[in-house]
DNA sequence: GTATATCACATGTATAGTCAAGCTCATTAA
DNA sequence: TTAATGAGCTTGACTATACATGTGATATAC
């Protein structure tokens, strides 16, 4: 169940979209949402406060909330989404080869970090949007808690089976983006020629109870990489 | 003046960098706290909010915050951070070399979008670490509201003049991230060879009213490029 | 005419309280 | 012994209220 606060932040997001309330326009005031939605102002700025942090309102003291052009802020890989997510928002023709699926075991070593090898699954899964392959996707899906693993989670969304047919809650994920040169096998995957480049991008993913539960090697196609980000000036600065 | 729950929170995240809360143990709870920082619990949540939101704890409800493991966390350029506050944060010594600094026209293109053309600061910098260049960094610094530009600033903190001389609010940025071919001649000034690819940051950056302010073109070297981010699953969905 | 004061309204911060729901553990009942 | 119950903790959601502070327009005083 969805609560109140998610419910009008979807609800003004979809109205956004669908141009009900124009770009560089006001939202109407807390006070005036709260009546609308019948809920009180400290809910209404909670779903504000969503909507802020994804860059989709600017919220000015004294003044109220001023929608920003959506433009600006399309293809976003930023967060966590699976392929079938991202192609789908982008209305691509995408498609998914599985390469590999095998049982093994996790790498002990990931983002120079030191990690406790278990089982897990292996899957290697070719992407291509409009018949051309863009990414490769080496994922290492741990066995607890990811026990079984039927072929066809692989070919369709491996998140839609986690979350709806295996009930977890995938919470977050911490990547690390390079670029490096590839094995000329994977080069040739991709259609690259040799000694090239590519954009490496290494995720740890996370449940909600802070278990590791995915360990991903991405493989772009430099000349297709794009990575679209929106980022706010923190008030909290890291330093000591 | 900063708000208390940004006190407590810039507070809990200088306890948690001191391992006076250890990784992987849980925080007090919210009502701990409030009676720890005289405070309402809501005021606590807020503070654990934002750390929550920057990877730094876990909430899980009926149990409490856990601290997530910082050392997976290094060297974010998530955000919007400037070159001297990354820097700094890494300890590492760093150099800027101010290459040019002009007045013109800001461009009419960026990132497949059409701004309009205004008078701007052009500022050109190549930016060394250990003595290695790494970023070429062109940025369009627009007339209102950056008027006047002194040198020292393009050599020093260009945010820290924007905020603490000029008195404006940085707010948000969008960026995009590419890999492409970049001219000879900054190949070179990079240390890199002919036919290289670099990777490409370019950011619009917006003051608290919404104005844009900032054009950056960042050229990174490839081999020293490194990105990381934190991503929380989102559950506003970006589609219709 | 111009500057100032004021007022209405916007968001920001803080507090107190209520109820729901998840987790842990001890007690109880079968 | 085992399973169910419930108390007491946790966080999540929601409401109501108060006051501070920024913005903009209007009215007022000079």
């Amino acid at each position: 169940m969805q609560s109140k606060y998610d419910l009008i932040a979807q609800d003004l997001l979809s109205k956004i979209k669908h141009q009900q309330y124009a770009a560089g326009t006001f939202l109407p005031s807390e006070k005036q949402l709260g009546d609308l939605y019948s809920t009180s102002r400290e809910t209404i700025r909670k779903a504000l406060g969503q909507l802020e942090q994804q860059g989709l309102i600017q919220k000015i003291r004294g003044k109220g909330s001023i929608i920003l052009d959506l433009q600006r802020l399309t293809f976003p890989i930023s967060g966590i989404e699976s392929f079938k997510e991202l192609t789908q928002h982008q209305k691509l023709v995408s498609e998914t080869q599985v390469l590999k699926q095998i049982k093994t075991m996790s790498p002990s070593h990931f983002n120079g970090l030191t990690l406790t090898s278990q089982p897990a699954h292996y899957l290697e899964r070719l992407r291509l949007i409009n018949q051309v392959p863009v990414i490769l996707d080496c994922d290492y899906l741990l066995s607890p808690p990811i026990t079984t693993l039927p072929k066809t989670a692989g070919e369709n969304s491996l998140y839609e089976y986690i979350e709806q047919e295996l009930g977890l809650t995938i919470s977050y994920a911490s990547k690390v983006v390079t670029v490096e040169r590839i094995p000329e096998v994977t080069a040739k995957l991709l259609g690259l020629g040799s000694e090239q480049l590519a954009v490496v991008v290494r995720s740890l993913v996370y449940l909600e109870d802070t278990t590791l539960f995915q360990l991903t090697i991405s493989i772009h196609r430099p000349d297709q990489f794009k990575f679209v980000d929106f980022a706010r000036r923190t008030k909290v600065t890291q330093e000591a």
